[in-house]
DNA sequence: ATTAGCACTCTATCCTAGCGAGTGCTAACA
DNA sequence: TGTTAGCACTCGCTAGGATAGAGTGCTAAT
């Protein structure tokens, strides 16, 4: 026979999830009979329970304990229960952005912040450009043998390479081979610099070709490099949780913080995705390392186009309301600062 | 009575620290009497562990344990019998230069072998300039109203920061600016930018005297800008020895690692300590957070006068050893890195 | 449909006894 | 005098068993 999900059966599921987010043990019947305004006796409540056991909602860890949610049940109750967002004020400080004027502390600190807030470990990844465009490109002298090569390119983000010459160059050669690279490669992305356009550029170069050879490897390397893009903070909060602390789980999780491995579809942005908070729970984040735990996502933008996401993780537990509530602020402080930056 | 040290003394003393460092167990005179070529009874080593204990190197975690090493043990282990420096040969794998031409890549991949081959957590300080030197300054326009500021200081290491302009500038301002930085500020570190230095070149500037001084002030910022220095690497590592990895010494160890708080003294170069290893043992690190753990450090050479450190931390019962020479190959390899890029 | 009551299950905790590793001391021995 | 065998003793660790308590499922009464 199949069972229906009803109101009843939906408060008394939303009690055991509160009850045991709370606490972090199985929650039995009679606790829900007391505790809640349903005025139910502990048999009926069994029943129920019994019922959303069924139904796959809730977990019985052994016999004689009392139910945990499972992850369809955490499921429901992000999906449904969430819905009604009582929106509390939080009191997360104001993002000190005094001397944060670089974008990669700023995410530092948001990361920093969010972990001590949470109690969770807070995960940030930097916005990727996909697309990179080349602005600026500029060659200056050093020294008689070294040329310091800068390339802008898309976001003001600016590289930097040293290049050593066999021997020195002519005096005014630079400035041409400044105009020459400018002229030929600004607006351009990586894909677009193909085989024809370097044989041109080559061409025009004349005796200095294949230095200008070396120089477009430079470029290249510089555009296409990447650097860490992923920040973690609060690793060590996973360990305030018993579920997640004994050494085996513990282990796996921060190496996987460490190692920033197998986290890369969590936090990379897929193409279609949807914008916006995302709730992982357990085995849905697709990590390994992450089963047993949650995953809160949020993406942020910096400019059009342009996003990074910032993803919180902690027990099955964790206190999704407060976690959501606490990353949609983030959320519009960050596009305030990022509004204030651009004018 | 006081007991003095003696050869036979000092083998068992070895004996009871090897075997300690591979068991993590408390041996026990049985053990030595079995394992050592000494041929002495159990109750021969008793009496002599006994004086061991009497003085200081040797301790009893409860009355029907066997002995561990004390910090005044390891002292002497590590002080003494590491003297005959039994080269093996190390396995450590080639460090692969081929991609990490940048110092910063270098540092983390030495991180991450010296961890993986040592099982032990490595801590690697970039090397910090003390004085730092301006060595080259440039000015460009990016776009109307914003400049680009390119600061090389010594060590090749290069500096960028956007600087927005309210009114666009004149045409032929910008190289008589930067002709101005350079002659003005070249070779100088911030100490001998001095008030009157700043106010003779804001009057040289004229009209743009303002603009000047939000140049300098950016360019102050930039080599005072210090980013993160300390790198970690098999942090969880620790938690592969059973006496660092209960919950309260865990935490404390991997928090402090995370956010690399305390250990600014062991990781900075002294004034004027001892380049070379240096091993602590227990409280000899001055950091709370490594009181049961051992230390040990070597200083690597970029250039002359300019320095950093590795450090490799673990249980006082770590493999010295092999933690040494390993530390001795990588130094000489790191060597070999540095000298060729100078070249 | 709800509830009171009861038998049952299973975990967690506490206690105990006993084992075993290891010690310190004493007395005998070379 | 240094070494060793022997022995009583200490004490942590483990296994086993008893008990309490939380929680369940089922049944029968309301």
């Amino acid at each position: 026979m199949i069972v229906e999900m009803d109101e009843r059966k939906l408060k008394i599921l939303q009690a055991i999830i509160s009850n045991y987010m709370a606490t972090g043990e199985p929650v039995g019947s009679r606790t829900i009979s007391k505790y809640t305004d349903l005025n139910l006796s502990s048999a009926t409540i069994r029943n129920e329970m019994s019922d959303l056991e069924d139904m796959g909602y809730i977990i019985q860890p052994h016999t004689s304990a009392g139910r945990i949610p499972s992850d369809k049940g955490y499921r429901l109750y992000v999906d449904t229960m969430l819905q009604k967002k009582d929106r509390e004020v939080d009191e997360m400080k104001e993002l000190l952005v005094d001397k944060a004027d670089r974008l990669e502390n700023v995410l530092k600190q948001v990361a920093k912040l969010l972990a001590e807030n949470t109690n969770y470990t807070t995960m940030v990844s930097k916005p990727r450009y996909v697309h990179k465009k080349v602005k600026f490109i500029q060659l200056t002298l050093v020294s008689d043998t070294q040329m310091l090569l800068v390339v802008v390119i898309d976001g003001n983000i600016v590289k930097n390479r040293f290049i050593n010459l066999s021997e020195p160059l002519e005096h005014d050669e630079l400035p041409q081979m400044n105009f020459l690279l400018n002229t030929a490669l600004n607006g351009l992305d990586l894909t677009e610099i193909n085989m024809a356009l370097i044989h041109k550029m080559k061409e025009q170069a004349g005796q200095y070709s294949e230095l200008v050879g070396m120089i477009l490897d430079e470029i290249a390397a510089a555009v296409s490099e990447e650097d860490d893009y992923l920040y973690t903070s609060g690793a060590t909060n996973i360990l305030k949780y018993p579920e997640l602390s004994d050494k085996e789980m513990a282990t796996k999780l921060l190496t996987t913080f460490e190692e920033k491995a197998g986290i890369g579809n969590l936090m990379n942005l897929g193409s279609n995705e949807e914008h916006g908070i995302q709730v992982y729970i357990g085995e849905e984040s697709n990590v390994e390392a992450m089963k047993d735990c949650s995953v809160v996502t949020a993406t942020y933008q910096i400019e059009e186009g342009v996003y990074g996401k910032i993803g919180i993780v902690g027990p099955k537990r964790m206190d999704y309301r407060k976690v959501v509530n606490t990353l949609e602020n983030t959320m519009k402080q960050l596009d305030d600062i990022f509004k204030n930056k651009n004018t």
